[in-house]
DNA sequence: AAATTGTACTTTGTATACAATAGTCATTGT
DNA sequence: ACAATGACTATTGTATACAAAGTACAATTT
């Protein structure tokens, strides 16, 4: 028996656009014309909108007065914002999760921590990128504050499109691995200094390569806008 | 000449339940229907539930299924969830305004640690909080960073209800002008561990208090269940 | 030829109408 | 008397219709 829970159509439109947003298929600057979008998700305008006001003040679309909605723009400066408060709340999660991981999720984290290095061999981006959001998903949930959750999801979210990128470089596999493992020996250690001190290097090694990755495209339509 | 700049009526009713809310006009667990807030505000249904939609992200109302919103509950673990990341953030942001406070906001600083200091004199509750609010305000608009300066406005959006019972103690009032003393010294003298560290005692003695009020109200509404 | 005005079209903002569902109360049968 | 079923009502979910505003293009005038 499939309980094929029927989400409101608010919900699907807004997961759809999510998604869009965050592959980047919907490309930043684009506009998000409500008629357009409603034919195309054979969907009337209500939901639309409705999935619209939830992207706008999750900052992934933003609003012109009397013109609609567009995917925001992500500029060097806003990533760097993401970037600093992500600094501070990942360290604050390693931190708890010192506290009060239990034994059961000591042995998931092991587990993402072996699968990870496996997932690198396997030079498959996608493979790669899932083995890194389990591993990070485990160190979130063991804090047990679901608000912090919630925020680091918002956050990452934002930074989506240029993870992938990051991801790839197989230079960097082996100091990931290295990293999460000295993560993972930290919270099990409980060595709360450490583990925090690790995570803002990880995340700082991201910010890099993020931000090289942008400015690459940056002039890329800057080019293309020339040409 | 007055540019009355024509706020979306979907903002206006965004901010007026929004508003209601956070001054416990509208009481957890009440339920927000359409129709009802429609002619209450002499609006359709149609901005009403796009301001619904926004809430319902920011947290401050949960959605039933085709039961419609009501106000979300407050309990202490969400509060303490909360208070656990305000810490971080709180900590981050002194840190930050060591690095970049101008020297206008230094002074605009020291202005609003006295203006505090004598607001307490008015022993006037609304005046004490839109004192502590303003010199807050200078700190976290010190950092310069824009995602920051808005998740920090959400997250005391949760507890603005308690607030006030916090700042109505007068026995509190001589250790914050204390505190807001340290945190300006340690910011102009550039001292981020003495600011971080003042910056989350500031935040445990909110926290201390706020649950107690918490409490109270809890068996306030336990008691009168009851009768 | 350039500028300005007017008109038509596109798109959002708002209201209302219609559909579906869940909760409530009464009625009926055991 | 109690349980179960069915109808009715209240409320959300979705679609559409109408109003207002902003934009682009063409025509006209200087």
């Amino acid at each position: 028996m499939t309980m094929d829970e029927v989400l409101p159509l608010r919900d699907v439109v807004f997961n759809t656009l999510r998604k869009a947003i965050l592959t980047g298929e919907l490309k930043p600057g684009e506009r998000l014309m409500e008629i357009h979008l409603a034919n195309r998700l054979g969907v009337s305008r209500t939901p639309i909108r409705e999935a619209i006001r939830k992207l706008e003040l999750e900052g992934l679309v933003i609003m012109i007065p009397r013109r609609g909605a567009e995917v925001a723009q992500i500029t060097e400066k806003s990533l760097k914002d993401v970037l600093e408060v992500r600094r501070a709340l990942d360290a604050l999660c390693v931190e708890l999760a010192c506290d009060r991981i239990s034994a059961e999720e000591e042995q998931q984290l092991k587990n993402a921590c072996e699968a990870f290095a496996r997932a690198t061999e396997t030079k498959d981006a996608t493979v790669i990128a899932k083995a890194d959001v389990a591993f990070h998903d485990i160190i979130v949930q063991a804090t047990g504050n679901q608000r912090l959750v919630q925020l680091i999801n918002n956050l990452s979210e934002q930074m989506y499109r240029y993870r992938f990128e990051y991801i790839k470089d197989e230079n960097r596999h082996d100091s990931l691995i290295e990293e999460h493992r000295i993560i993972y020996e930290s919270i099990v250690g409980r060595d709360k200094r450490k583990a925090a001190e690790t995570a803002k290097l990880h995340i700082d090694n991201q910010e890099k390569s993020i931000i090289r990755q942008l400015r690459l495209e940056q002039e890329q339509s800057a080019a293309k806008k020339k040409q």
